[in-house]
RNA sequence: UCCUCGAUAGCUCAAUUGGCAGAGCGGGCGGCUGUUAACCGCUAGGUUCCAGGUUCGAGUCCUGGUCGAGGAGCCA
């Protein structure tokens, strides 16, 4: 029997007989000719079945097999510039083909466009079309390049916990859940202060999970579940902190494009401004932002844009000055010092001006945002116990990290980084919620 | 929580001023040796989101509700 080959390593095979193990994804009868569009996880390839090369009752059953059928397919490969599939240009011609089951006939995805909440009640099979199988590779890749880039510089990978007793910023809405003898317990919002511990033990450490915001957000950049990793590194500041967030999302952005060109090209991404990814990125301090958008203000003409674009200083940006500004940008941009009063209660203050802190935003460029959310950490103990007052935080409840500044305190610094988000930049698509199997958002929880 | 929009065949949508509920795709049957969302012919397929109301007559107008989408705020 020859070999099973994936459809990604087609290429290799021009010229030799291979088996496929697939589905059906498309077929197209043309009365003595057969087209088969095969997909077998690792891509889509044409397969073609003429009349004369099959037994009378194969090719009859070839010719009427629906959608969806799960096969296995004998056939040589060959190059043509006339097939269709990811990667295109390669096809099978069928030798023989085993029906491993004849799907029902009503499978519901046709192979048009859909509704978004008829798309999203068919997950379960809407991933198995092109767009959504494209971009969730890429997601695996993206995965895989994280992972790679922190165990590779010296981050300790160690897990935090999601079951947490309060709220990690005070800020954020939670989930909550009934915890036996102990009352409520919150999934995690973040890891951060746990990694701020680990790295004391362990230098540099990153936690990678899911992450929970009940918040009841409702738009194209949100989920109330999604993941995100979290590096955290001592005797670190905010500069090398932004060095190690370029050198990151750069491996992250090459890799992608390195790994999955069949898939961007499916997905009809331009990825002439990805190329560009490369240290360093332009940084940009709150105040020259500020200014900016001042600008972009003054040059817009329609009236809500303007509305929307208000801002003065002291106030955090928001979806639309973000777009805003990284839209004037080809490269991710680094925003820094924020108004300490629209930040977390844990960051450094800027030296000698303590109304602005230490905290550094990367914005996707092309209008996508923010895809990472880092600072320096207070390192001193005193600063920190008075945050907490200033916060009305509950002191015990801190005291294992009010600790951290008692016994051998560092500068220190951190981010967490949006998978969702990192890749419907990437992907260049709309939606995060396409960005992920299974997604969660305020209204579904379904499949 | 607020603003805006939407719901008609399995899917995507149309239906003029309130006047017989339609098309394409998908399914079935037939045809075709290069299709790219193939094409051609035939065919089956409807609680027009729900409950009231106006009217000779409502998919269409009015009232209330349900569900969904986009955006704001918040954030990654």
């Amino acid at each position: 029997m020859p070999p099973v080959i994936r459809i990604s390593d087609i290429a290799q095979y021009v010229g030799q007989e291979v088996t496929l193990q697939g589905w059906v994804y498309n077929r197209t009868d043309k009365g003595k000719l057969v087209f088969l569009l095969v997909r077998d996880g690792y891509g889509f390839a044409q397969c073609v079945a003429f009349k004369g090369d099959l037994p009378v009752e194969l090719f009859d059953q070839v010719m009427r097999l629906p959608q969806e059928s799960s096969v296995i397919i004998t056939g040589s490969v060959r190059a043509d510039q006339r097939a269709p599939g990811i990667p295109g240009g390669y096809e099978v011609g069928v030798k023989d083909l085993q029906v491993v089951q004849a799907a029902a006939e009503d499978y519901p995805m046709a192979l048009k466009e859909h509704g978004v909440d008829f798309a999203l009640d068919h997950r379960h099979l809407w991933i198995r079309m092109p767009s959504q199988w494209a971009i969730l590779r890429v997601r695996t890749v993206v995965i895989r390049a994280i992972r790679e880039w922190l165990d590779s510089h010296g981050f300790t990978h160690m897990d935090t916990p999601i079951l947490t007793p309060a709220a990690c910023e005070g800020t954020t809405t939670l989930f909550e859940t009934p915890y036996f003898d102990e009352g409520m317990a919150y999934l995690a919002q973040s890891g951060q202060l746990y990694n701020e511990a680990n790295i004391f033990a362990f230098g540099k450490v990153y936690c990678f999970g899911p992450t929970f915001r009940a918040e009841k957000s409702k738009t194209r950049r949100h989920l109330t579940e999604f993941w995100m990793v979290e590096p955290e590194a001592a005797f670190c500041d905010l500069d090398q902190l932004m060095e190690i967030e370029e050198q990151f999302v750069t491996h992250i952005v090459q890799t992608a494009l390195r790994e999955c060109q069949a898939e961007l090209k499916s997905l009809g991404r331009d990825t002439s401004l990805l190329e560009q990814v490369a240290p360093p990125f332009p940084r940009i301090s709150y105040d020259e932002a500020l200014k900016m958008l001042e600008d972009i203000r003054a040059e817009t003409e329609d009236p809500e844009q303007k509305e929307l674009l208000a801002i003065e200083w002291g106030m955090d940006f928001g979806s639309p000055h973000e777009t805003a500004l990284t839209q004037r940008f080809s490269k991710p941009v680094f925003v820094y010092g924020y108004p300490t009063q629209v930040k977390a209660f844990y960051m450094e203050p800027w030296p000698g001006r303590p109304e602005v802190c230490k905290s550094v935003d990367l914005l996707a460029p092309e209008g996508y945002g923010e895809i990472i959310g880092g600072s320096e950490r207070i390192s001193s103990y005193e600063l920190l116990l008075q945050r907490l007052h200033e916060h009305d935080l509950p002191v015990e409840a801190f005291q294992w990290y009010l600790d951290l500044r008692k016994y051998g305190s560092v500068p220190h610094s951190g981010f967490g980084l949006g998978v969702e988000r990192t890749v419907s930049w990437i992907t260049g698509i709309q939606h995060i919620r396409e960005t992920i199997a299974y997604p969660r958002t305020i209204k579904r929880v379904y499949p």
